[in-house]
DNA sequence: CTATAATGTGACCAGTCGGTCATATGACTT
DNA sequence: AAGTCATATGACCGACTGGTCACATTATAG
């Protein structure tokens, strides 16, 4: 946490330091962020700068606790339309007032996700070639779906396309991140107890969270 | 690309290089991966690693393309199961046969994978906290629903949770990223077009992309 | 007005970076 | 043996890094 020496700074001079942080941020990411331009970009010495903060992290940490605090008044500000909704009306909501929270401070929640997304952001163009190239295949996929009556065809192919690489991203993360902890990769793909997990994921996405009649019928 | 020079170097030390600079990226990224490291890990010198590659990026296209390479092998050699499938059976042929690639090439993948999720893959821990806390209110909401009715109860609760964080991730990465580009990001959020957008991701969510019985009735 | 404490400053440190280049090596040709 | 040419080398460059510290300035108190 800053030390209380940059708590008692001025409003407008606190503010000009934090945009100036949270720029940098967007623009280098955590690692690549460098406190001198900082210090020159919000026009204060090196010196008040480590008399303001441990290092960058704490900077950082700073800005994510400001994120927070901003979120929770929002979110507090905000009153669900209705009180009885169900489980997924309610998500909605949270969906879209978070989206309204995001546009409301576009920068600040895009500093923290270039952190979090990281270089991908940046050298995402590096990939589009590889993306657009298996998306193809995806669009193709779906087409021919539609055409077979396999997928509802009110939702529209660019949206299940979309669907379909989040579900291949989401399942390819899950699998490096839960796999790299494993002894043994291979057998742990393998496993049953892996295998019924995908299973499952990709049922949702076929079928979808909610219960339907149709699954009480069929016995799903 | 490489140099030919680099081309024609012996099997073995060509393989040593390519190591030492997967490791590399696998453990720094991209920006931060020093090409001094990689040189003294794989027992080449300074000038070699600028005879071979123009620089890092180009040591990483290469990696790149050894991937997509190595990808189309694998594929290719594993054949699809059966010939009748349909397009849900074949994602799931597909998802599956990707898994299995990559814990076969589980350190290429990893590197590849750090350079595109980033430092969050490393600085994860620090929003483990945020991210338990939003997840613990999901998990809550899920079992609700699940008491109502409302959601499918052989979906398990833990996977439910997953599925709701990657929706909630997905979309406000697709605002973000759509979003940035917007001259005024608010009225674009609040447009027709993007609330609809919304409405359709989340309905997937909800009921699934397969085309069911109860749709065909509902006339949804 | 003086003394004390808090805050602000930027030259400076050791270290790392990506990249260059004059020189050395060694295999192949004449 | 002499000459040629691709390859290999590491000292060296300027730029930048995060971080420190002796000193300057300003605010507060007696």
């Amino acid at each position: 946490m800053p030390k209380q020496t940059f708590l008692n700074l001025p409003k407008e001079k606190h503010d000009t330091i934090l945009n100036a942080a949270i720029d940098e941020f967007a623009q280098y990411g955590l690692e690549n962020a460098s406190t001198n331009r900082i210090v020159a970009n919000s026009g204060i010495s090196k010196g008040s700068f480590y008399q303001y903060f441990e290092d960058k992290l704490d900077v950082f940490k700073y800005i994510l606790t400001v994120l927070e605090h901003e979120k929770i008044v929002f979110f507090k500000d905000t009153h669900p339309p209705s009180r009885n909704m169900d489980t997924f009306q309610y998500f909605r909501w949270m969906i879209k007032t978070g989206m309204e929270f995001n546009s409301s401070y576009p920068r600040l929640v895009y500093a923290i996700s270039r952190v979090l997304l990281g270089e991908g952001l940046y050298y995402g163009q590096m990939f589009a070639e590889n993306r657009i190239k298996a998306n193809k295949a995806f669009e193709m996929m779906i087409k021919q779906a539609i055409e077979r009556g396999e997928v509802d065809p009110s939702v529209d192919v660019d949206l299940a396309v979309m669907i379909m690489e989040t579900w291949s991203n989401a399942i390819s993360t899950y699998i490096l991140n839960e796999g790299m902890k494993q002894k043994d990769i291979m057998k742990w793909v393998r496993s049953a107890k892996t295998q019924e997990k995908i299973d499952k994921m990709l049922y949702v996405m076929e079928y979808g969270l909610r219960k339907t009649e149709s699954q009480f019928v069929a016995g799903i």
